[in-house]
DNA sequence: CCATCGGGGTTCCCTCAGGGAACTTGGGGA
DNA sequence: TCCCCAAGTTCCCTGAGGGAACCCCGATGG
């Protein structure tokens, strides 16, 4: 956890940051999405720290975006995206896609995505839910919403 | 900064989080984003420690999403965007979406955004840059890409 | 011409989170 | 019986975040 805590915020990024935004959430979630799912691998892959991976996978547990399964009748575990983590996913396909752009150079992505629908190796872009045409920075004004601070 | 620096990973998620991945980063860009460019007003409005926000935007500079301008004779500067940091939004715009839907709860979305094209009241959604299908967790399939590291 | 103001930081100290490595637990298998 | 292994738990050390006070510097004003 950040020390200070974003969830009581009225903004959803903020909120959201309170879910994924500690460090090494975004990866744990990723290596959860393409099959590395236990403990030791996790901890292999990333090198991160066995206590924080113990936290952050109980966060996460908590937050409702992944769940623990056992495997084996030994205690032995595997986590799993539940439909909201599922969702969070949408996000990293996002921070993939601007890495992708403005981070990897000369030797190129890392990581290509083949997409079901058409087959092809492709990328992540933003439309809008209701028309389908592009939506990014430029093409939208914020305005207050039921959920919005009252102004006391 | 986190402990660990993830930039060095062959992951584009680990490199931008190398950018964007330090507490309150989102946020501020967020407030640079609509507006809120100056330090005494991104400091007020997010409750940041002055200190903490000095080396965030020294950063989010550094790696060139974000740029200082002076207002006035005085040294004064207030912060924009760049082209690099405008696409970060798309990120903004994505963790809103998943926040609204997962918590927001009964009170409701605290912001709305208008789409410009369409005029409604929107959210962004995942397509395929390609086809225009669209692209959620499961529709992708990762493969090896060119800048993938070279397993010696 | 000196005093004051106010934006934009800088410095200092304190606490607590992350890193790393050793230790623990609880079932299998030889 | 002894050892193994996944999955944590515990310990100490370092360094980042919080908070408040302080500083710099050009503008304004009496």
């Amino acid at each position: 956890m950040q020390r200070t805590k974003f969830g009581e915020m009225a903004c959803s990024i903020a909120r959201t940051l309170d879910v994924i935004g500690e460090p090494w959430s975004p990866l744990i979630l990723r290596d959860v999405w393409v099959g590395m799912s236990r403990f030791e691998q996790i901890q292999a892959d990333l090198g991160i720290s066995r206590k924080v991976l113990t936290e952050r996978l109980n966060h996460l547990v908590e937050q409702g975006v992944i769940e623990r399964h056992p495997y084996d009748r030994r205690p032995r575990y595997e986590y799993r995206l539940t439909a909201k983590g599922a969702e969070l996913v949408d996000l990293l396909m996002i921070m993939t896609a601007w890495g992708d752009r403005w981070l990897a150079g000369e030797a190129g992505p890392p990581v290509l995505y083949r997409h079901h629908a058409c087959g092809e190796i492709s990328r992540a872009d933003l439309r809008c839910a209701h028309c389908g045409e592009p939506m990014h920075a430029g093409d939208v004004d914020p305005l207050p919403g039921p959920g919005a601070a009252a102004a006391t």
